[in-house]
RNA sequence: AGCGAGGUAGGGUAGCCUGGAGUACCCGUCGGGCUCAUAACCCGAAGACCGGAGGUCCAAAUCCUCCCCUCGCUACCA
């Protein structure tokens, strides 16, 4: 399974985050606990203009502040306890050969073709721009925040010859001639109708209405051939005569880093996972790059004949906004990865933020529906159910001794049932929805028998001792499964609370059905915390 | 503009594929219970013309058509 390559030229922001890489280390945590042979890939996208530019502007080398880049957002991922197998990056040895290899097998299979077109060149840095080199005046709103390719300020596409008063965003001077020059395109249009039979045929696992419409309705609207080739300098240079001073387009080689950084990881088993027609591909990814997934990638690897697995499941999420919060628009400000740690640790960001994953329509972030689940949801609802089961057995060990397991009790059972279901489904909501009912079931199992008052009984009355010790039975049980079914969502507390069970490994389903003791000793610690004014505050800093 | 997806109590969501009394969850509001626990938890109530207008059907939030609003894509951002 993979997560989209954050393209690693700032910060990513919550809304990125929850779009694939959290929601992949979700499910990737699951398929773990329940057994699957599973590897989680990911890594920096690092190639494209936009990090040239910025390159060029501090006076590095690109791949030296790519690799940077990649450092940082690796480092936050982590902080994050994301466990990918590997996370990579797409300027790798590994992924030249990767890409090359498809590259090669495209071109001798004849899906690619030599076209010549109008680009803009500068005359002073002697190199031909991209659209996003090329700067100016929009035509429609006149800020002087145009791109060649889009308007940062109004937001328009724009072709680069629109541009009013262009200069080129290296030198800043106006010297700009539109020249002839070629370029190789990838011809899709050969390739619709295998697309077209690959989405039918997979687009019945778990993927979105949305992923699947959209893209049936751009191959029905014809596919034209992609420029697969840039005139740049940062990239994977073209290994073809003729080309030598062009590389290979981002878009080209960064979904084939998925393949080159399972290389990375490991040179002799990248092949078993991807040229093994048992592997299911599952991939997650925002709904802006969803075609990408579908199409464009998909069509690499069928064109290149070389046997590669196609996805399996397009995973497909809309977004998180916010009207009231800034969510970074670049350059690290704003609330991001980063800020928001110094807020919340990261199970209180990874269980809020799944909480509102936007998995079917976009989502709003609002500073009280983040103090609502981490103040109500995990902090009274789960923390505090967790907190109230273990103080209880604590002060009655005579009643709470004893081997617990979630195995016989039904309504566990049913519950952990749902909580599978919902994900081998790929409803991750739903799935968090069940840790909730699990607490929710032993909240009212507390209210409706009320152990405290049977405690009292129970040293006078055999038959009370033993109704009162089945009750601690299944309220520990619950609380134990609950230690288990948190591990995805969030792992740090998941781990302090089967700490009580002497559990010390990493959970697995497996686990719900050992016989477990907990530690009457251990004086019980709440799991979570509430929000107080001090972290709201923090976070109105944002508004 | 074209294509795709969304619009559900005051707020935030699920339900829609596979039609069956507006069903459900969280917050907020109102009333009650409980005192084990982190002032938490439990029970009950009020609150929705399911974006709008038509249509199909014994029956529509759900299927069809048109319109309005929001988001995404439209091939040189990735």
């Amino acid at each position: 399974m993979t997560s989209a390559l954050p393209y690693v030229y700032s910060v990513p922001h919550l809304g990125n985050f929850v779009g694939s890489v959290l929601p992949a280390d979700v499910y990737f945590k699951y398929l773990k606990m329940k057994g699957d042979d599973a590897i989680f890939i990911c890594g920096s996208d690092q190639h494209g203009t936009p990090i040239e530019l910025a390159a060029i502007k501090k006076g590095v080398e690109p791949d030296k502040l790519a690799d940077e880049l990649h450092a940082t957002v690796k480092n936050l991922f982590e902080k994050y306890h994301c466990t990918f197998t590997h996370y990579g990056k797409t300027h790798t040895e590994e992924n030249r050969e990767v890409t090359y290899g498809v590259f090669n097998e495209l071109y001798n299979n004849g899906y690619i073709l030599e076209r010549e077109d109008m680009q803009a060149y500068c005359n002073i840095d002697k190199r031909f721009l991209t659209d996003r080199f090329i700067q100016g005046t929009c035509p429609y709103c006149h800020k002087r925040s145009a791109r060649g390719d889009q308007c940062d300020n109004c937001g328009r596409l724009l072709e680069p010859t629109q541009v009013i008063d262009p200069f080129c965003a290296i030198c800043g001077k106006s010297d700009i001639t539109f020249k002839k020059t070629k370029n190789l395109a990838f011809e899709l249009n050969k390739l619709q109708s295998e697309l077209k039979e690959f989405i039918k045929k997979n687009g019945k696992h778990n993927w979105s209405k949305d992923a699947v419409n959209k893209s049936l309705s751009m191959i029905k609207e014809g596919l034209k051939p992609r420029d697969i080739t840039r005139n740049m300098k940062w990239g994977f240079p073209v290994p073809l005569t003729g080309y030598e001073n062009y590389v290979i387009y981002v878009w080209f080689d960064a979904p084939l880093g998925y393949i080159g950084i399972t290389k990375e990881w490991n040179s002799k088993r990248w092949r078993d996972y991807w040229q093994n027609e048992h592997t299911q591909l599952v991939q997650f990814l925002g709904k802006d790059n969803t075609t990408f997934h579908t199409i464009f990638w998909p069509a690499e690897l069928i064109g290149s004949r070389l046997g590669f697995v196609l996805p399996f499941t397009i995973k497909e999420s809309q977004f998180l906004v916010s009207k009231q919060l800034k969510f970074s628009k670049s350059q690290g400000v704003g609330l991001n990865m980063r800020t928001a740690l110094e807020i919340l640790g990261a199970d209180y960001w990874r269980f809020a933020l799944m909480y509102m994953y936007p998995e079917n329509a976009d989502s709003e972030f609002t500073e009280h529906g983040l103090e609502e689940i981490v103040n109500v949801i995990m902090n009274d609802k789960i923390g505090n159910l967790a907190q109230r089961v273990l103080k209880l057995s604590k002060s009655n060990k005579f009643l709470a001794e004893g081997e617990v397991s979630a195995k016989d009790d039904a309504n566990v059972k049913k519950i952990v049932k749902e909580y599978r279901n919902a994900f081998d489904k790929l409803q991750l909501k739903r799935a968090i929805g069940t840790v909730v009912k699990l607490a929710d079931l032993g909240n009212r199992i507390m209210s409706s028998k009320e152990p405290w008052t049977l405690v009292k009984k129970a040293r006078e009355d055999a038959k009370v001792e033993k109704q009162t010790r089945k009750i601690f039975s299944e309220l520990l049980a619950i609380t134990y499964a609950l230690g288990i079914l948190l591990y995805p969502f969030a792992p740090k507390a998941s781990a302090e609370l089967l700490a009580y069970f002497g559990i010390k490994s990493e959970p697995t389903l497996e686990m719900l059905d050992q016989k477990v003791k907990p530690n009457l000793e251990a004086e019980p610690k709440p799991i979570f915390q509430k929000m107080t004014g001090k972290e709201i505050e923090k976070l109105q800093k944002y508004a």
